[in-house]
DNA sequence: ATATTAATTAACTAGGTAATTAATATACGG
DNA sequence: CCGTATATTAATTACCTAGTTAATTAATAT
């Protein structure tokens, strides 16, 4: 909570000074257009990207408000209260989009390469499509405290996590899957090479040397290593095997 | 309190009734023992321990001078402002261990799996010997806007970072790293399969199925998958299912 | 006309927050 | 054994902030 703000404000006169001289957008019902169905999803849309932008504790209803550009109260009045929107959050945008991760793992229960391969596309297209998905989750891996880990897992259970971790433990005992990887750490792993970079590139927008990456060339990063680590893929051979793009 | 009008009782009286029986701790210094320069690091340590706990912006003063059993009066007498208090934390704590870091780059730059694995294991040291590190690095990655970030930079430069570029680069051209990685997202794959991992880890001490891992763990793993993927390793001496890969 | 809905303004509540002071207790050099 | 320097607390100052509610206004539907 940043609270340190040299510049006083005065003191608790009337607001009266209104900036931007385009519209002040005066009180009472407005003329046709936004439905409210619109306005709850626009509120939800600002939630998102400033939480991605500066985390959920820091994030207040003023400042989403303020990002809509609308008033703090039109925040209690979709949702009632705080609480209540993270829950709504939840419900509406991450549990979708969490269950088609899960399903990725699910349908290729057969193949490790595959499911692993099918899972780092997953993330990168989700990336795309929901901006603010890298940024929350990875924020929500390293603590949030209860914020949005708890919560979900409250709404989702665990079972599907339990079903992975078998199968990956299924899959190194028929030898389809190095021994050596640790199966609780494998879908961590894939998140440090997929939503990790993803997220850190938005911070590297103004870094020359990195301005120019996006999801293509991590997803070809990440999944270079996943396939065959970091040596050389042709260790003096002629042997050309296909390359898949 | 934001109340505008102090009717002034200015008298001092004590508190009374300080929680806690064991020892309110008057004023006055203290008998023997903890010399200041021991205070300091104590208030160093609790700050770092709470920063990577919750953050930096979310920790304030007080909070700090609570963990450490003192009041936030000592905070200023050692640091004079908070500000001054990052700067030290930077210059004292920060810089050495990155410090580090960058030297296990610069003593391997002929050989890039004991480059990258040394530095896998550097990674593992200094999170066993600095709680602190993991969690605050990753929270600077993912933002914290300039709090971090930028003072280090400032105070450290980047030509350590563009030398390492340089050299995965060249270990490319040579042929002793596979092509398909992204340079710039090298390092950054190293702290995705270490760091990462290390701070989530900490999180999951209620979790049956990852109370048990810690470092040793983390660095197998990670060192599996950077050194050949995660595909099985060929056994000498059995021949199993071929594994286009 | 009336009721309902969507939105705004303005204020209130309750709690921080960093910084600084005055008082106080001990340690230490002379 | 006394004065001064050091270390520490209690208390205060002077703010800022967030979440929430109440009253109110205007557009629209009945």
């Amino acid at each position: 909570m940043a609270a340190r703000n040299p510049d006083k404000p005065a003191a608790r006169e009337p607001k009266a000074a209104k900036k931007r001289g385009a519209v002040p957008r005066r009180p009472g019902r407005p003329t046709g257009g936004a439905s409210a169905v619109d306005q709850r999803n626009r509120l939800i849309d600002s939630a998102l990207a400033l939480f991605a932008q500066q985390g959920i504790a820091d994030t207040t209803l003023a400042a989403i408000a303020k990002a809509a550009g609308v008033t703090p109260a039109m925040l209690h009045y979709y949702f009632k209260t705080r609480e209540q929107l993270l829950d709504v959050l939840i419900d509406e945008r991450f549990l979708p989009v969490r269950k088609s991760i899960e399903e990725v793992f699910e349908a290729n229960a057969d193949d490790p390469a595959a499911a692993i391969s099918l899972l780092v596309q997953r993330f990168m297209s989700i990336a795309e499509e929901y901006p603010w998905f890298a940024s929350i989750w990875m924020r929500g891996v390293l603590s949030e405290g209860s914020l949005l880990k708890d919560r979900i897992r409250e709404r989702f259970g665990d079972a599907h996590q339990k079903s992975a971790f078998q199968c990956i433990v299924r899959w190194q005992a028929e030898g389809r899957l190095s021994a050596d990887l640790e199966p609780a750490l494998v879908f961590m792993s894939l998140l440090g090479l997929t939503m990790l970079p993803l997220t850190a590139v938005k911070m590297w927008r103004d870094d020359p040397l990195r301005r120019e990456l996006g999801a293509k060339e991590i997803a070809r990063h990440a999944l270079a290593l996943l396939m065959h680590g970091v040596g050389p893929q042709l260790p003096a051979g002629k042997k050309l095997k296909k390359q898949v793009s």
